[in-house]
DNA sequence: ATACTGTATTGCGATTATTGCAATACGGTT
DNA sequence: AACCGTATTGCAATAATCGCAATACAGTAT
């Protein structure tokens, strides 16, 4: 009998409703079908009454479910006891990490983790954005801090963290600093830019762009956001990165940020957050590192 | 969080021994290693302290066991409970039997679970004996209660109910009669014979015979205990049939047992029991019929 | 009467998890 | 140093689970 199963009794129980229980619990309603059914073929009862137009607890479903809130709570305070022990959970934790992320929102989140988790192993690895995906489904790490990605896979579960606007910048060394300086409209089709080789980011941008029917003139196609700031900074074009990034970077006030192009469709925010599987989600030490991201979060 | 693996876990604790505690639980030490791993992981918390040499409980490993001590308890109890309920338990219980079987061992086990379980509705169906695994295979019945099959499916359980020996019969009407009755030793590669048409105990029949160096002489191939009995009842040749078929058939007091030919390897008792998905062992009404015929068992 | 609506259930294909076997890792022992 | 005993892990096979779409079925509206 898994835990889970007494959930969607529980609920169920309450609602009285198969779809509104099912929405309730994030599952498909035959789901909540073929729990209800296991527990009943487990129990031998019938725990409801089912008369095509009403649900109802039947005896045996009452008795059943005295003994679910007991166990529930036998669960909870089990939790508990184990959080007041003083050993601290143990386990590792498997971080894959973007640079940006890294620098921008790691910090805030790694520090106290590692406060409330002493006892648990962190391994941080950093890389390249586009395959933060692929470490987290391939195991090699548990969880990830990254942009959202395009389509998320079926198996993750994303928590977003922050978004950060997105801003075109430049440098003073820019032969064509000057002109920019001056805010007359530009003619975008003529400035040189450094833009992001491949991944999502790119993909935006000529969205953003082709929705004005322009092409841009690209200069340099570079990998990773830093190396689109180091491009600019030696005045090779125009770029553009998540304005997050361009604070927390040596480059922040060598570099000037320039008015937006009046996109019909406007480029959406870098929006970075937490990625895992979904299977991890009741596993520790991940499930901690979640609920924390979300109470940092409120 | 499975009831199942509370049971690993308490088990384990006991034991304190990874390999031992397998056993008692019927799975490979792989399966135990990784189900005390999954709790350990959905906890956050080491239960047990292995140093490669011993096992013990760590300090949360006490604290789960109380808790794991408590909910096998107040699962228990949920059943104490529903079995004193006034409704028995329901459900459909789709049993596949042999002919012989349901002549034979069927009756004492149906009357008692009816008597115990009214509530449950039992379909019954009787066909050929080779048919049975598969009908539970594919779901067409719930359990079927047959001989042993050669090599049992890993998705079955099965349990011996009777044993009983297989004789080699023959009738008045028989040509032969007079001198089968005189007791003296017999030619068997010459006595005219009736033998199932396929399946396990022709099977059986013929290795016997084989490690003997003797190919009997086969006057007719039938499908079915009762179809043997008929043929020699009409004196067609000699039979091999269980002696518990032999005795709850109509030709019981018309059919005489010779003495089996003195085989090397003798010929295996008939052996009849029940059968039913390993899955379905935690299912009800599946799961009382198999304890009540353990019951009667003793 | 017939079509329609709302609700639970079931068939099915695709995705995930679990299992057991064999291989491995790692102390202690001969 | 080779060998045991024991827990763990890699891997391939097997089984369970999920969500979608189809179905069943009672009440309601046209």
């Amino acid at each position: 009998m898994e835990l889970e199963q007494y959930q969607h009794f529980l609920v169920l129980a309450q609602t009285l409703h198969y779809g509104q229980a099912a929405q309730n619990l994030g599952v498909s309603a035959s789901a909540l079908t073929r729990s209800i059914q296991k527990i009943e073929s487990t129990l031998g009862h019938a725990l409801f009454i089912r008369d095509k137009r009403s649900v109802r607890l039947s005896q045996a479903g009452h008795v059943f479910r005295a003994h679910a809130l007991e166990a529930s709570k036998g669960w909870a305070e089990l939790k508990d006891h184990l959080a007041q022990e003083n050993d601290s959970p143990t386990g590792d934790l498997k971080i894959f990490c973007s640079v940006t992320a890294c620098y921008s929102v790691l910090p805030d989140l790694l520090a106290p983790f590692r406060r409330a988790y002493p006892g648990v192993q962190i391994h941080l690895q950093t890389g390249d954005a586009a395959d933060a995906m692929s470490k987290v489904l391939d195991g090699v790490a548990d969880l990830t801090i990254t942009a959202v990605p395009d389509q998320l896979p079926s198996r993750c579960v994303f928590n977003s963290i922050l978004k950060t606007p997105r801003v075109f910048i430049h440098s003073a060394n820019d032969p064509d600093a000057a002109l920019y300086r001056e805010g007359q409209a530009l003619d975008w089709s003529k400035i040189p830019m450094v833009l992001p080789e491949r991944g999502l980011a790119r993909e935006r941008i000529d969205e953003c762009f082709a929705a004005l029917g322009i092409r841009p003139k690209i200069y340099a196609e570079v990998s990773g956001h830093e190396a689109i700031l180091a491009m600019v900074n030696l005045g090779f074009g125009v770029g553009v990165v998540p304005a997050l990034v361009l604070e927390k970077s040596p480059y922040h006030n060598t570099l000037s940020i320039l008015p937006s192009p009046k996109f019909s469709k406007p480029l959406a925010p870098y929006d970075v957050g937490l990625c895992m599987l979904k299977r991890d989600m009741s596993r520790s030490p991940l499930k901690q590192f979640w609920d924390l991201v979300l109470t940092l979060g409120r």
